[in-house]
DNA sequence: TGATAGATGTTATAACATAACAAAAATTGC
DNA sequence: GCAATTTTTGTTATGTTATAACATCTATCA
């Protein structure tokens, strides 16, 4: 992953982009949400549920689990962020208007994910299931590993 | 899928060849495992960690979670079992000698899983993942959706 | 047969997630 | 504007998945 050089441009952008999305569709971008949005983007790595609500609590004390899993269904449902099974945990979505199978990328030792699409892996999947007569509604495709600058560090060292 | 003709049989073999891979390697297939093991092979569906207890706990009152989740890990570090990520359940392995890499079919209708090897597909996705210069130690790959005679069958209704 | 490694038992709790109903706030139609 | 409706948020309780930490038992081996 080429790391961001700006990661503030990159939250930004996000709200920026959900805030216009939701106008155009007529839903509610409420501060709730756009909190909730801000913290998973706080990082590119997995952001999880209850570190989400102990950072809400701080600010709001009526805050409870509903609170955080209702936001997090709607920025999911809207495509505005991605649920990690193999981590248990939530990262932002880098463009949400297209709405493009993608995969992960997950760093086992910096933590970050890396979101990609890839026509031809696509192909692939889409044939090989077509291939056993599925018809596919979904695919979860994560990758776990060590992404290049964590091996070039660790040659360093 | 195609429905196995005798799951009998698909349990029977799992057990044998789990006892035969343990005895080579010097492991212990001791009851508790074999059970379990037998448990997660009642089916072709997905098997989950507080079914399997409850099971367990009919016969033997003193099994607690910690019984169940270390004979799973047992079972999943010797590749007996895989562990589906998108539904927090556990499945049988088909092929525990051959060590590939494998993808799921989730059947949502019918709730079948299929195991799948494809080696363009394995490829496609060695391949992408090198052209991100990331060192891949881990693939969770799981496709849902709707199997063959579950299609079938609604078209028939 | 005592030491030791591996397996299981036991207690407690952590981590992840949802059901069900109440209240508040925004939107719509009049 | 304001009553009706829909959407969002609050609240309480609980369900589900998983692990930590330490005790005991059992198989194996020197």
């Amino acid at each position: 992953m080429q790391p961001c050089q700006n990661h503030e441009k990159c939250i930004h952008t996000a709200l920026e982009t959900a805030e216009h999305i939701c106008r155009d569709k007529g839903l509610r971008f409420t501060e709730l949400r756009r909190k909730v949005l801000q913290m998973v983007w706080a990082s590119h790595g997995p952001a999880k549920a209850y570190e989400i609500l102990a950072k809400l609590s701080l600010e709001d004390p009526k805050a409870k689990p509903p609170t955080v899993y209702r936001t997090l269904d709607f920025l999911l449902e809207n495509g505005f962020i991605h649920k990690l099974q193999s981590l248990n945990a939530y990262v932002g979505c880098s463009h949400p208007l297209e709405k493009r199978q993608c995969y992960f990328l997950i760093c086992d030792h910096c933590g970050d994910i890396e979101e990609c699409c890839n026509v031809v892996l696509n192909e692939a999947l889409v044939n090989t299931t077509k291939a056993s007569r599925f018809h596919l509604t979904n695919v979860t495709l994560e990758i776990s590993g060590e992404c290049e600058s964590c091996v070039k560090n660790a040659k360093k060292v």
